[in-house]
RNA sequence: GAUCCCGUAGCUCAGUUGGCAGAGCAUCUGACUUUUAAUCAGAGGGUCCCAGGUUCGAGCCCUGGCGGGAUCACCA
């Protein structure tokens, strides 16, 4: 009890005392809610609701609502609290004559505070200072907070004393959402993005499917994995980096049009736009190319941008960037030479690296050709691109997954969404040659040989057995949902659009003093 | 993994040249039946992130560590 601080203690101290009033802390009972903050505040109507002098409406408005008290202002036998519910928040008038014997005095007054869960029940009115409020009638504590809750004020837009401390906010993510109703914003607008999504694909027939993420091989993309084990079968699991090819699986199945919105776990460093596991949503539909995708995700996300704002454009940082079609399409060797001045396509690796250097760019002995290619893109077309660009056709060894292209010797059918200098989405036509895959297949796992960490070492027979059985050409999409999220929320980082984003624990004391326990017995 | 910045009351933050650890809000006591950052009078509340070091004396200076942020590296 010693480290609790003083607000702590008071508050289990009242605790006790609500309890030896027979006030239970934690009511077993729910609480019928009529309305919520933000219905009273829209729907209050002074001709019809605002008593008169002697407490007469025409048509008195009963409402009850539940919620936490987030300030209390008692002035002697009456008081104002603030209520904030789900929808908002509400003023509360909160008399001693309209409650039972001693409630007031005793209990409300004394031992309730900001933060406890109640319910309200009683009649809208507007104050003297012109707020819509509700007069309490019936009063009950619904959950006590044994914490103290930041307490932050707002005065006519200036907000005082917010909460603003990162760490405090991603730890205890609850209080953040208390606090800060742009939070619960954020959340809501991304909730209603794959809400979005899941309805666009619905609409055109795909099927949502659950496909594992215990994988005894991984693959799909270029990550390092989480490792796992299960005990029965006792055997190492990977958890997914992609979904992508047991999508493909259900394609060679039969399934013309596919989807999964899929949490992707990869074994990687954090930052502003990483977090070890996040959302992905991937599609593939038959007999489709990538020309065809493109429309389609042109189409998406206008959609997802008009249902989020209403309108397609949307203000990303410094950017107001416009999602409404079409979209700029460029080749990527195209889009380089615009940049910058040098035309690498069908370059051999030292050409392009002599071009790399030309531009300031360190190169070492490791780096093939693609990845040459990549890293003069990375710095010098990619940040450039802000409003939605396509960019289309990628050297063949940066997509062991995607289809050589019909035409262009040395590429594949692929491209990108690059929006506000960032990647969101990943495309191409699909490869289904089984032949071609697995030569590409073994090419990975060359590189792994090699030392590459992120090329996949282990050659996925069963992939290569159902496209032997025949998988139709196909054109597949992957879409990093929380950078979307980011974008249509206007949140430089991805923790702000992930709930619970990683960070290292917490030093427990208790683990700490164990260690040293540990220590010490060790000699 | 590297570099830079940050860590002081429940929250937001000051803290002088190294010299008794502060403010606002919150909390507690009292007053107040339409207040609204309610007000008025009074009061309490600290592991200054942790561990060492320098010093007569450390929130402040030095070393190491922990945690967070930003940038970079990494990242189909």
């Amino acid at each position: 009890m010693s480290n609790l601080s003083e607000h702590e203690i008071r508050r289990r101290e009242e605790r006790a005392k609500l309890e030896d009033l027979d006030v239970d802390p934690y009511p077993p009972q729910g609480w019928e809610v009529t309305a919520h903050a933000a219905d009273v505040l829209a729907g209050f109507d002074d001709a019809k609701h605002q008593p008169n002098e002697d407490g007469e409406a025409k048509e008195t408005w009963r409402v009850s609502l539940a919620g936490r008290m987030m300030s209390k202002r008692v002035m002697g036998k009456a008081a104002f609290f603030d209520l904030q519910d789900e929808s908002g928040t509400i003023q509360v008038y909160i008399r001693r004559d309209d409650l039972p014997e001693h409630y007031y005095n005793q209990v409300f007054k004394k031992l309730l505070d900001i933060g406890d869960v109640v319910g309200v029940e009683g009649f809208a009115f507007r104050t003297r200072m012109g707020e819509v409020s509700i007069h309490v009638e019936r009063f009950e504590l619904l959950a006590k907070s044994l914490r103290p809750l930041p307490v932050v004020k707002e005065v006519e837009g200036q907000v005082y004393n917010e909460v603003t401390d990162k760490e405090f906010r991603y730890r205890q993510r609850y209080v953040d959402l208390v606090v800060n109703p742009h939070v619960r914003e954020v959340f809501r607008k991304r909730a209603r993005l794959i809400a979005t999504l899941r309805h666009f694909l619905d609409a055109r027939g795909y099927l949502e499917v659950e496909t594992p993420v215990l994988q005894p091989l991984y693959g799909g993309a270029a990550a390092r994995p989480f490792t796992t084990h299960h005990n029965a079968l006792g055997m190492q699991l990977y958890l997914r980096i992609a979904d992508e090819l047991y999508l493909k699986r259900l394609i060679v199945g039969g399934f013309d049009g596919v989807y999964e919105i899929a949490k992707d776990f990869r074994n990687e460093g954090l930052s502003r736009f990483h977090n070890p596991e996040f959302t992905m949503l991937e599609l593939y539909v038959a007999y489709k190319d990538y020309a065809w995708m493109m429309d389609l995700v042109e189409e998406m996300i206008e959609h997802v941008a008009r249902e989020l704002h209403g309108t397609p454009d949307v203000q990303v940082g410094d950017h107001a960037i416009s999602f409404a079609r079409p979209w700029k399409r460029i080749p990527l060797f195209e889009a380089i030479t615009e940049k910058t001045g040098h035309d690498l396509y069908g370059k051999d690796r030292a050409a392009l690296a002599a071009a790399a250097e030309a531009l300031g760019l360190e190169i070492d002995e490791t780096m093939g050709a693609g990845k040459i290619i990549d890293e003069i893109f990375g710095e010098f077309v990619e940040p450039h691109l802000i409003q939605p660009t396509f960019i289309t056709d990628y050297p063949v060894e940066l997509s062991p997954l995607a289809k050589k292209h019909r035409e262009k010797e040395g590429l594949v059918e692929r491209f990108e969404v690059i929006v506000g200098g960032k990647e969101i989405c990943n495309a191409f036509s699909e490869l289904n040659d089984p032949e071609d895959q697995r030569r590409r297949f073994e090419a990975q796992a060359r590189l792994a040989a090699a030392g590459d960490v992120e090329a996949t070492r282990e050659i996925d027979e069963d992939y290569l057995r159902a496209l032997e059985y025949g998988m139709p050409p196909t054109a597949g999409l992957g879409v990093g949902i929380d950078r979307l999220a980011m974008m249509m929320t206007d949140q430089a980082s991805i923790r702000d659009v992930i709930l619970f984003p990683l960070l290292r624990p917490e030093a427990p004391a208790p683990a700490t003093a164990k260690e040293e326990a540990a220590a010490e017995a060790e000699p």
